[in-house]
DNA sequence: GATTAGGGTTTG
């Protein structure tokens, strides 16, 4: 008996093979001692890399419909005969891999005859093997289990984050990187460098790395064309071999590619701020490199970005656009006289993106109309307000609204109207939690009630619970949520219990009481709650959503009065936990957090000074736009994008 | 024929 007939199967690289009933066992049902055959999705690899011993290891998991995952170590001395696997989501097929316990669990490890093909793992791509393999089975059931596969996939494995394009990386990030080499030269015995872009303008300007003797291999006219799209990967150790071995022109996925600013050594520092990337030694996370082949679809893709950002940039050649990055590249490896004379005092905060923006003098950007976007750099010569509690509000991302931040003494009221209706007793031990109520002594036997929320139908371990909590004072429900999770105040309603008015806090975490938009917000009772994924160590705006809630975002909101010389502007700040990188949630009930800021505040605008050299330059990006008040049109201006530099 | 690695970021 043999397979489907050619035109039957997908692609003409089938041979004949004989049909063998394969049975592939679900991840649940696995037994140590086996061999089996599998299907599953990847949910993490190591792309193949040497091992210590003789052999080429790959590390993949996967996980099926059972949720349940699988770890293989897969060996070869042959790096083909690893799975062909590109990235998190692609679907893979093993046969005769053996199941062995290891750390109480089964794990997978190639067995001689193990093969395997890899799928794409996106609905509706084609279903195509990628394989070493000169011969294997393909029938209709496997383009069945595949597609299958990929339908769970969709709807119960959340989209991998880490492929990301040049144009969107940010400081201190891990991420894959799809990407053409372009050139390449030794930095030392345990570093190579790899020039690699793909088509997307970087945020910030790469760091440019200085090699011992600056020996090139590529095409020097090119990299010096599309230096502002360019990229220096420095890859360590054990990557340094791989990386010898790439070809300038080949198409590549660096996985785990991390960058961060560049570390400022001396107290000059260049401007502007470079992004330094490394591949760092080791496979930790999957690190590594993998050549893609060029009918992969995402090399597709992105020999589509190079051909337009290529021809963009040869039009545009005879006028650099950004003419200050231009000279790094000089045969002596040293930064330019030019950077060198543009050191400047410390920016006492740097901007997370925009980087490549030229700077605007404050009295060109007083002259010109709203809306625009404009990268400054300016002392702060005064902000207001001088107190913490009047500078962070309440902001409905819905509506915009700002509110204030009630006031304790509001809430002990507001809260002790409702405990005076006693717990409603048919409302207790539901599905959703389990009831409990206690009887206070000396206040006129007012009764609390809390209700502790289950989790698949199992109380959660107090640290974990969320509860409910009704009848109770301020002080009680602050003291139960240093115990519990999250704590909801309730009250007895007609048919279910209800939050209480959105004046109160709908749920409190620790430190952060939540509130919600009274505008916005269209109440629905707690068995909503039913909907959560997982009622144990809930999110705040999972919480919202169940009940109806628009939660509202603590924010800070300031207004920095500007000065660099050419003229004076003032600009809101209204920003949750970018700008200070302190939550504005946590800093109303957190005195380190209020002493972290008042820090901050001091150094951007020391104070008990004339506003002068020792202020320090601050690099903003600030956008204007049009308020209409009545007839009056005026141009306001916000800070974006900025945050406060490290001090080292 | 056994070994390799056994996922969970370097510190350049």
């Amino acid at each position: 008996m043999f397979m489907l007939s050619v035109r039957d199967r997908p692609t003409e690289l089938m041979s004949l093979v004989p049909a063998t009933n394969y049975i592939y066992t679900p991840l649940n049902q696995l037994k140590g001692g086996t061999i089996v055959n599998v299907y599953g999705i990847v949910k993490f690899f190591k792309p193949p890399y040497l091992s210590k011993g003789t052999d080429y290891c790959s590390v993949v998991t996967i996980v099926d419909q059972t949720s349940v995952k699988l770890t293989c170590l897969l060996f070869s001395g042959n790096y083909e005969a690893l799975p062909i696997i590109y990235k998190i989501g692609d679907i893979v097929r093993f046969h005769r891999l053996k199941i062995q316990q290891y750390k109480m669990e089964p794990q997978g490890i190639n067995t001689s005859g193990f093969a395997s093909l890899t799928f794409e793992g996106t609905l509706g791509a084609p279903v195509t093997p990628r394989t070493s393999s000169k011969c294997y089975s393909f029938s209709a059931g496997d383009q069945k289990m595949v597609e299958a596969l990929r339908v769970w996939a969709s709807t119960h494995i959340s989209p991998s984050l880490t492929l990301v394009q040049l144009c969107n990386v940010q400081p201190m990030q891990y991420f894959d990187l799809t990407c053409q080499l372009l050139g390449t030269a030794e930095v030392d015995e345990a570093s190579f460098l790899l020039k690699v872009w793909d088509g997307k303008m970087p945020p910030f300007p790469s760091w440019r790395v200085l090699t011992r003797e600056y020996i090139l291999e590529g095409d020097l006219n090119q990299i010096d064309r599309l230096q502002n799209l360019i990229i220096d990967v420095v890859v360590y150790d054990n990557h340094v071999k791989v990386a010898k071995s790439l070809k300038v022109g080949s198409f590549l996925r660096i996985y785990s590619l991390h960058t961060k600013l560049q570390s400022v050594t001396s107290e000059a520092q260049p401007s502007p701020l470079r992004l330094e990337f490394h591949l760092h030694g080791g496979t930790s996370y999957g690190r590594g490199i993998r050549i893609l082949p060029e009918s992969n679809s995402d090399v597709e893709q992105l020999k589509k970005a190079l051909e337009s950002a290529d021809l963009t940039t040869c039009q545009h050649h005879s006028t650099s656009p950004h003419p200050e990055h231009d000279a790094t590249l000089s045969s002596s490896g040293s930064l330019s006289l030019h950077d060198v004379e543009r050191c400047q005092q410390r920016s006492a905060t740097i901007l997370t993106d925009h980087q490549h923006l030229e700077k605007t003098p404050l009295c060109a950007i007083l002259k010109q109309k709203a809306p625009q976007e404009y990268r400054i750099r300016a002392k702060l010569r005064s902000y207001k307000p001088k107190t913490l509690s009047q500078s962070v509000k309440l902001h409905c991302p819905n509506c915009s609204t700002l509110q204030e931040v009630p006031h304790e003494d509001n809430l002990s009221i507001i809260l002790q109207d409702a405990s005076t209706k006693a717990p409603d007793t048919k409302l207790h031990n539901t599905l959703l939690y389990d009831s409990k109520t206690w009887s206070t002594e000396d206040q006129g036997g007012r009764k609390v009630a809390v209700h502790f929320v289950k989790n698949n139908g199992l109380l959660p371990l107090s640290n974990d619970c969320l509860i409910l909590v009704e009848g109770g004072t301020l002080g009680e429900i602050f003291k139960l949520s240093r115990k519990f999770h999250s704590v909801i105040p309730v009250r007895s309603g007609q048919e279910d219990l209800e939050i209480l008015d959105l004046s109160v806090p709908f749920l409190i975490q620790g430190n952060v009481y939540y509130y919600g938009c009274k505008n916005c917000s269209s109440l629905r009772t707690i068995q909503n709650l039913n909907s959560l994924a997982n009622k144990a160590s809930c999110i705040s705006y999972s919480v919202a959503e169940a009940l109806g809630v628009v939660p509202l975002r603590y924010v800070f909101v300031m207004t920095f009065t500007l000065d660099d010389g050419t003229g004076v502007l003032e600009s809101y700040l209204v920003d949750s936990d970018k700008f200070f990188q302190i939550p504005a949630s946590e800093i109303i009930n957190d005195d380190d957090l209020q002493r972290s800021l008042s820090v901050i505040m001091d150094r951007l605008c020391p104070p008990g000074l004339k506003l002068g050299d020792s202020y320090p330059w601050l690099e903003c990006f600030i956008k204007s736009y049009n308020i209409t008040n009545g007839k009056e049109q005026h141009v306001c201006y916000q800070i974006f994008d900025t945050t406060v530099a490290d001090v080292d």
